[in-house]
DNA sequence: TGACATTATGCCATTGCTGACATATAATAA
DNA sequence: TTATTATATGTCAGCAATGGCATAATGTCA
């Protein structure tokens, strides 16, 4: 399975619903990559409250537009580490992350 | 600042107090460093609870031993990827490990 | 004491993540 | 339409993280 094509599955399976071990992952890669979803969404949602484009995040935490664009798209090459660092520099703290943990997602209302 | 004293100071201020900017860090970068302490310590706490040795830790995660010793040292080579996909060999869910960054230690009784 | 188990440290080749750049594709407004 | 801004996608050189190995240090038990 060729990385680009798991990329584009781990995406359309953010889009639908919530991530599943429908690759050759096994339970405890499929729950990882739960963890960078909610990640992810909370990235999502923290940019788009601070009301700020992505260039503006980039820049903020000197990273690239094309990387924050991955970072929100659920690419494959980017990182835990990457997608916490954001959020720090979006404002949040740790215990702000942690809550994005334990409340994955509150779906619409 | 060589990344080994760098190391050296971290590993002092986890033993003493909380992760500091004591080093050239920026406020969002010293954030991040005491997420991963978090995490680090919830990785300590799993494993004696769990009681298992690193190197069992290690073959459960398909990782060495010499990693684990690492991971628990709070060595800089150390991800915080890594020690999220330790958690979850754990046993730990997403839940449980954004509960950890929300109470990252309740210290002694 | 010795034997054994566990943890710590140093090193290194391979892999994977990174920022940067170019460029494509929207989206918004005049 | 044409600008302008924002976002998405592909590529890649450089560097950082990884597992694995050897070995040292520490602990434990008899």
């Amino acid at each position: 399975m060729k990385p680009s094509i798991k990329k584009k599955l781990e995406q359309a399976g953010f889009a639908v619903g919530d991530a599943k071990d429908f690759l050759a992952l096994n339970e405890e890669e499929a729950a990882f990559l739960e963890v960078k979803l909610a990640l992810t969404e909370a990235l999502i949602r923290g940019r788009k409250k601070a009301g700020i484009s992505q260039a503006d995040l980039a820049s903020l935490m000197h990273s690239s537009q094309s990387r924050v664009a991955k970072m929100e798209a659920g690419d494959a090459s980017v990182s835990a580490d990457l997608l916490i660092r954001a959020l720090i520099y979006l404002g949040l703290n740790g215990q702000d992350i942690g809550k994005s943990l334990v409340k994955p997602f509150r779906k619409a209302a």
